[in-house]
DNA sequence: CCGTAGTGCAACCAAAGGGTTGCACTACGG
DNA sequence: CCGTAGTGCAACCCTTTGGTTGCACTACGG
């Protein structure tokens, strides 16, 4: 599915935003307590024992990266996390050290070359 | 491979540093630097026209999250890029989307039973 | 044996970021 | 119709951190 170069899927565009979001603990342990059962910001703060308006600055920061998806219900909004977001960005570690196994690779073979012929390394 | 939780995965002793370290955009430059071709600081510093000092100091957080190693060569520290701990990290966030895969399964079978039964969510 | 190219450490700066408190607003539910 | 439980801003604080400059040290190589 995707074929891109490991220096794209690193520094190309959404990838700030995603390995940021995944960056802070807090983010994470919100993650987790949301993949139990989504909720309310509020309803999350109380148990981490965290401001809402904490959790809500980072459930902010977990949705621009389109790991959580929000509803309104009534007067609550509730957060989900994206499972096939997480596995985006698995996949795109995958390709990322796949395409440095094959570089690597020759690498090892062009070392390994060296060594039968006596030539020197550059 | 890997059989435990997301939870503790994701907020297990060595994630911090792990993400933290894979966060900042500059440590990526650099690390797709070093899967071209291990190297010393300075001359990836010359390269991302970054300091030496800059280039240094992310060198250590990502030897500290195991991303990259170091080894003395007469006077200089190459430095090569650890493939298989990028796979690991792919891994670890496969086995988490997983987790949370088979969760939310549940949740929708559940959800859909409540459809056909007329029954009331909690 | 000296210049040079590498290293390591430390001080310092500015920006970003995680956290808080406070307040105004909205909409259910008794 | 009022209390209450949710939301959204905004201001503020303190720590972290990415970056810099500066300097002392080390070891090749002409």
């Amino acid at each position: 599915m995707n074929d891109a170069s490991p220096a794209e899927l690193l520094l190309g565009e959404g990838a700030d935003e995603t390995f940021a979001a995944l960056a802070d603990r807090t983010r994470r342990r919100i993650l987790v307590r949301l993949a139990e059962a989504p909720d309310d910001a509020g309803a999350v703060a109380r148990e981490l024992e965290v401001s809402r308006q904490a959790v809500a600055k980072h459930l902010q920061v977990l949705e621009q990266a389109g790991i959580v998806h929000a509803a309104r219900e009534a007067r609550r909004r509730v957060h989900r996390v994206d499972a096939a977001r997480i596995r985006e960005i698995s996949d795109l570690l995958g390709v990322v050290a796949r395409g440095w196994d094959r570089r690597l690779a020759g690498i090892a073979a062009e070392a390994e070359r060296r060594q039968r012929t006596g030539e020197l390394p550059a």
